[in-house]
RNA sequence: CGGGGUGUAGCGCAGCCUGGCUAGCGCAUCUGCUUUGGGAGCAGAGGGUCGCUGGUUCGAAUCCAGUCACCCCGACCA
């Protein structure tokens, strides 16, 4: 395997920005915070969506669509909900040429008007398990909006669940986060780790915060998605109740659960290079590029592209069967006015896998130039080998993007015994810190001051419990009550 | 809201410190000829109220004050 074109750390925003916007997955929009998705990010969004959405299907849940007005009050209704996001919500207080009588919030999440539905939708426990899902656009006023990681408005999806009991429920919650870690692995070729939310890092409303982080090329982490177990907060709140098979009434129990547009730009920070975009194969528009190299004799270049054109639809051939079992898309760059040059540079910009090129000196000895984005090293394979290599390289570059990215992940992973210890290696080399942990609110925020570090999540073990350490907590020195804790930098 | 930076041709920038000739350069565009295996070459052409307002000065892109916008770093967060 090639070793990994690691991106200028020094500027490793300034990298992440000249990639979005120089391979035009995004733009910067009028409003200051709100993105604008290009066609060639959008491209990505919706290959996203199509898999991801058989995965949620798969487990399932069904699609529906719910308002983007919240009337105020029904935020208002869960204490701890209100609390965590009324600092970042947008609300419309003028509406058709006069002042509303209730303001209605431009939703930042859906759980209290989805509730509002569901309190009417669900009577008896024959109604239950009732899974839902959406995908929608959300606003969050942030202070500070980053290209695809944060945004002011952004597209996710978001899955609201209601179970007759505790168990159920919590059950639900950990079978999505596992959905999404094999789709982030699979298809986004993004190792993650799973783990549990400390209590000040979970959902406002939430029992329980399940999550995926992941490491970017700059060793910080990103939160990748979240799975919550709600308990019956909201259903409580909006009287989402059930009768029993005994007869008696009970609140359900809720899950929510949901991943954005986030992914992309993780995505992007995770296996991208200086030249620009390195996209997985399942995620990619166009799999493969093949460039025909003009000369001045217009019957040869005829030559050229007939024998491209040829090639291409073998290629084709070979989609929807072996390990990749999904269309190929292959495209030939006829382009009489830009020189190969151009176009070699502009391919690896987009990030499309594999690149072929085809001349009249090619023709000669039957044979095309491969070029693996990757890998980016040049090899001449016979025409007739072509399609089958092609067939068998998408599936291996995929795993081999994952494993890359794993075994970077473990490289800047970290045991670390004592605080002091702590401080200076995530000062020298950052990363992923693995550390014994007692639970405490003060003490996190302390270590978040100083270091600007903080617990990601608390990795569960088989049970999906947090995991107990003897190690001593490198804070307190304490041995009992101590479990496993992932600390890094994030975004 | 704090700290730093940038506004000059469609895009990217130099010039500013130390005020002074017609405000330059690269990319892109247009014309012509030659070119196609890693961003073509040569020749020519067009394109600017130097972010905005005021001040200092014989004279301001340049100095001063104010103002607006954007970017980066922090506080917020998926």
């Amino acid at each position: 395997m090639a070793e990994k074109i690691t991106p200028r750390a020094q500027d490793f925003s300034q990298w992440y920005q000249d990639v979005v916007l120089g391979s035009e997955l995004a733009d910067y929009s009028p409003v200051k915070g709100c993105m604008v998705i290009r066609p060639n990010g959008y491209a990505i969004w919706e290959a996203i969506q199509s898999d991801l959405n058989r995965r949620i299907k798969d487990q399932g849940v069904r699609n529906a669509y719910f308002p983007l007005f919240i009337p105020e009050s029904f935020i208002k209704k869960e204490a701890e909900h209100v609390e965590g996001f009324a600092p970042q919500v947008a609300v419309v207080t003028y509406a058709g040429g006069k002042e509303l009588e209730e303001k209605l919030v431009v939703r930042p999440t859906s759980e209290t008007i989805i509730n509002s539905m569901f309190s009417k939708w669900i009577q008896s426990y024959r109604d239950l398990p009732l899974l839902i899902n959406q995908w929608a656009n959300v606003v969050r006023w942030e202070m500070r909006t980053r290209l695809f990681l944060r945004t002011t408005e952004f597209l996710w999806q978001e899955g609201h669940t209601c179970h007759a009991t505790h168990d159920e429920a919590e059950q639900f919650a950990r079978r999505m986060l596992k959905v999404y870690q094999e789709f982030s692995e699979e298809t986004l070729a993004m190792p993650v780790i799973c783990g549990i939310k400390t209590e000040s890092e979970k959902f406002a409303g939430a029992l329980r915060t399940y999550c995926i982080e992941a490491m970017m090329q700059d060793k910080k982490a990103l939160q990748a998605g979240t799975s919550h177990n709600l308990s019956t907060h909201f259903a409580e709140a909006f009287e989402t109740r059930y009768l029993a098979s005994d007869g008696k009434l009970a609140s359900v129990h809720q899950t929510s659960w949901g991943v954005s547009t986030r992914l992309i730009g993780g995505m992007v920070m995770t296996h991208s290079d200086d030249k620009g975009l390195i996209l997985p194969p399942r995620l990619a528009e166009t799999h493969v590029m093949i460039i025909p190299i003009y000369g001045k004799d217009a019957a040869e270049n005829l030559r050229v592209n007939e024998h491209a054109e040829k090639l291409a639809e073998s290629i084709r051939k070979m989609g929807n069967q072996g390990p990749w079992s999904a269309p190929i898309q292959v495209r030939i760059d006829r382009d009489e006015s830009k020189k190969p040059g151009w176009k070699f540079h502009q391919v690896e910009l987009l990030g499309v896998p594999i690149r072929l090129e085809l001349g009249p000196k090619d023709l000669e000895k039957q044979q095309a130039v491969w070029l693996r984005r990757d890998i980016g090293t040049k090899e001449f394979l016979p025409l007739d080998s072509i399609p089958a290599r092609v067939a068998s390289e998408l599936p291996k570059m995929q795993s081999e993007l994952l494993e890359r990215a794993r075994a970077f992940r473990i490289q800047n992973t970290h045991s670390v015994e004592s605080y002091e210890e702590f401080k200076s290696k995530l000062e020298s080399e950052g990363g992923f810190f693995e550390a014994s942990w007692v639970p405490d609110a003060e003490v996190e925020k302390r270590i978040k001051d100083e270091t600007k570090a903080t617990v990601r999540c608390l990795p569960y073990g088989a049970d999906f419990e947090p995991q107990r350490t003897s190690t001593p907590c490198f804070i307190t020195g304490r041995r009992e009550g101590t479990v496993k804790a992932l600390f890094a930098r994030s975004y």
